[in-house]
DNA sequence: TATAATTTACCTATCAATAGATAGATAACT
DNA sequence: AGTTATCTATCTATTGATAGGTAAATTATA
């Protein structure tokens, strides 16, 4: 991803930001030229078709969210509050009154190449380990209920965050988000 | 919505289809044509547009959803068997390779009027309070722990059947989300 | 009851706008 | 000289939508 030039990863925000507004879908080349400021014909030199540009996005978007995971994990030692600060991301995506990227692309899979539904695939269950490794900590730590089962917890709570985007959004509510994660904590939580 | 005639109808339910497929801006007109046998141009006279279209979907689409609903409730006594019929009902749009209608079109909400969108959030709103009220029943028939609070756990449950059919149909793993629906119903139960 | 008027349910033909994409030119930088 | 990054110009296909027409069914009227 580092071998991209400003241009291309300008474009790539733009496309993100449409992608997570209004979907695969709903967003066109001419969009980009607006914002970026290069004529769509020049998109084509980056991006020879949109297919290329969603798996770009969904490539630098996983690394990203990946390294942002890592960054929580290495300044928050207590398991539990690294769940919180990870779904304080997601409340402050629905704020914004977008989408996740993946997730919203993940509902536009029909209109996907497999490559990208692959990486998709994978971008869930990535982020569901990681969850996963938070709750196991924090049993350790003996913050969370030592009968709870990690991996499904973490995948239940995967869910939940995605589907209360969802939601939220479309209620226009981000503080319902917000109290489906303190929730959900206050259950795991002895 | 009985004051609409079989071609409308037919026409609903290949919108319908293919919005649960593919979002609200993956299928065209022609895909309608295509399917019902009927000219594009003819689609018009039904729906003027297609946010018309759009709306009528909705509004048909919750109706026979609660119908559904108050199926269920009339032919279960039991609150926690309830809430997994429901689940059930998801697993299996997820089977055939579907999403929720109204997941899906609350994931274009800005391709939507706010007509649409508002009903999306009515959809939302109304089946939460279906699954509270089992919730409440289940307490009663003390089949649920006492100290589920109803509302937020229908909430939570909502959020996870939704965000749970996200991620179980990219990764193409419809029994994700039959065990994340076994496991939230195992977490209510006494 | 016969006929006239209206409505229903489509059609053909066409539109302007937009979609993603390509070819080939060009200017700047290496 | 070759490469990079853009442009202009153009293409084909598709989009949702409109205008105007028509046969058949329905309703109103003489």
């Amino acid at each position: 991803m580092q071998n991209l030039n400003s241009t291309a990863h300008q474009l790539l925000d733009v496309a993100e930001h449409c992608t997570q507004m209004r979907g695969f879908n709903g967003f066109s080349y001419k969009d980009l030229q607006h914002k970026v400021g290069i004529k769509t014909a020049s998109i084509h030199y980056y991006f020879p078709t949109k297919q290329d540009l969603a798996l770009s996005m969904v490539e630098r978007y996983s690394e990203r969210f990946h390294d942002l995971l890592r960054t929580i994990a290495r300044e928050q030692e207590d398991g539990l509050k690294r769940l919180d600060k990870l779904g304080g991301l997601y409340v402050d995506v629905v704020r914004d009154g977008r989408f996740c990227l993946c997730g919203m692309l993940a509902s536009d899979m029909l209109s996907l190449p497999d490559t990208v539904n692959r990486q998709l695939g994978e971008f869930f269950q990535l982020v569901e380990v990681w969850i996963a490794e938070a709750i196991a900590l924090g049993k350790q730590q003996q913050r969370i209920e030592p009968s709870v089962n990690p991996e499904p917890a973490a995948a239940h709570f995967m869910a939940t965050l995605e589907g209360g985007m969802l939601i939220a959004r479309i209620q226009q509510r981000p503080e319902y988000l917000e109290s489906l994660v303190t929730e959900a904590l206050a259950r795991l939580t002895i």
